[in-house]
RNA sequence: GUGGCUAUGGUGUAAAGGCAGCACGGGAGGUUGUGAUCCUCUUAGUACGGGUUCGAAUCCCGUUAGCCACCCCA
């Protein structure tokens, strides 16, 4: 029975991981110039956080959450998300006593079991970024701003914004009731998925893509409507300060967040590109989280990009470094072989990538160095070792010279 | 969880119930110790389990996986 990986969790193989790094890449350096450091906490993590902080009604902690027991039967779960966990580590290591803001980033794995399609698999991974302490509307804005600067430095330039404001405690449930009386009624004109939705999530069915149902919706009352003067305050300045920040975004009443956490400041990152799965990134306000789970009042916002979606943007022709074997040593019979290795490491030492093949004729070990694509090539056998020289073939010019051992890596620079 | 489509060497494909073939890739050679091209040889496959049939890659059923969509979301 042959082994493979299980369902909807997939291999990153080269060339593709070289793509990967330099993603990271780049997102590192953007977030160093924004302040941002990284944390890494555990993919796992007790059933309980995420309960808590993702809702328990929510589709994630209902029925898609990898759970199961360790060896002393506590209820451990393999982390659906990124916030919960870095709002977790943030108040167990009591990161607010050391200052007041916290900006931090991370990239990992997140699991959730889903019918895998295209840019949705079990296994996946996020860059994401949360900062904590700042209720201001200039946090909110910062995040998007920076947001859109990935988006620029990986060079995908087709995606569009959308915000919302979701309101906050004092007027979020106002709306709630409000379209609760709005459903009134009506509850069996929308589809069965709506129906559903009615009860546990009403606000889903403003998202609805079935026809039907946005037709019925189109009267609905928007929480624009319901927003308390500060909510509607911080987002006016969010916006004012998105213009100034020159990011382009679309007003879109209707975003809804599947975590119960959210409040506030709601956004998605949205291309074509991608089919069904549109959203590349999203984030959004949690102010009441990190007291939730037990920690300080302190307010937070945050978004996450999926990698696996990035990558499908990215993918028709962006370059990336391959580093690239630049000296190969062509090695005949042991003596050669123990000879080299010193000098070998030498040149590593020097930053050049140096590989041998492990035997084989020297014809098969040249085309084994060009296939790889070499500059040059260092060809030390019997003979070579006599006269206490090698031979170094530079692969583009076809030329080749004797150079004395001890010269070797001065030579090779 | 639901529905639709798909499954042939490592990859891409051909074979419309009757010899599983081609290309690329991988390996070894083409005189004594030298990479491209070219030439030769070689490697490797009908996803898995049943069934129908004289005979199945091909038809049927099941499983698994992938893809697409619902749902959900990054």
């Amino acid at each position: 029975m042959k082994i493979t990986a299980i369902k909807g969790m997939s291999d990153v193989l080269p060339p593709d991981s070289f793509l990967w790094r330099e993603i990271e890449e780049r997102a590192r350096k953007i977030f160093d110039t924004y302040g941002f450091e990284e944390i890494r906490t555990p993919i796992v993590e007790p059933t309980e956080l995420f309960v808590r902080s993702v809702g328990e009604t929510s589709a994630i902690v209902e029925k898609e959450m990898y759970t199961f027991e360790d060896k002393k039967g506590l209820s451990l779960t393999l982390r659906p998300e990124g916030t919960a966990p870095v709002v977790r580590a943030y108040i167990e290591n009591a990161m607010h006593a050391k200052d007041p803001i916290a900006k931090l980033y991370y990239f990992g794995p997140m699991f959730r079991y889903e019918q895998p399609q295209k840019g949705r698999s079990r296994q996946f991974f996020q860059i994401g970024a949360e900062l904590l302490g700042a209720e201001s509307s200039l946090a909110d804005a910062e995040m998007l701003i920076l947001l859109h600067r990935l988006f620029q430095g990986f060079g995908i330039l087709d995606v569009r914004f959308e915000i919302n404001s979701l309101g906050c405690k004092t007027c979020r449930p106002k709306y709630l009731e409000a379209i609760h009386q709005f459903l009134k009624g009506k509850e069996k004109k929308f589809c069965d998925d709506c129906q559903k939705r009615s009860k546990k999530n009403p606000l889903r069915i403003l998202d609805c893509k079935k026809e039907g149902c946005r037709a019925l919706t189109e009267t609905a009352p928007t929480i624009g409507d319901y927003w308390c003067e500060a909510c509607a305050q911080h987002y006016r300045e969010v916006r004012g300060l998105l213009l100034a920040g020159h990011v382009k975004f679309k007003e879109n009443p209707r975003i809804v967040r599947g975590l119960d956490y959210y409040c506030r400041t709601a956004f998605e990152v949205l291309c074509d590109r991608l089919g069904a799965q549109n959203a590349v990134a999203a984030g959004g306000r949690f102010d009441g989280l990190v007291k939730d789970l037990g920690g300080p009042d302190v307010p937070g916002i945050g978004f996450a990009i999926g990698m696996e979606r990035l990558v499908l943007l990215m993918e028709p022709g962006t370059r990336y470094q391959v580093p690239g074997t630049s000296i190969f040593f062509a090695l005949l019979g042991n003596e050669a072989q123990q000879a080299a290795l010193s000098i070998m490491e030498e040149l590593r030492a020097k930053d050049h990538c140096v590989v041998s093949a492990y035997g084989g004729s020297l014809k098969s070990q040249m085309r084994r160095a060009d296939k790889l694509g070499v500059q040059r090539v260092v060809i030390l056998g019997e003979n070579e070792m006599q006269k206490g020289i090698a031979i170094v073939k530079d692969m583009k010019e076809g030329t080749q010279k004797e150079i004395l051992m001890g010269r070797l890596v001065e030579e090779l620079g």
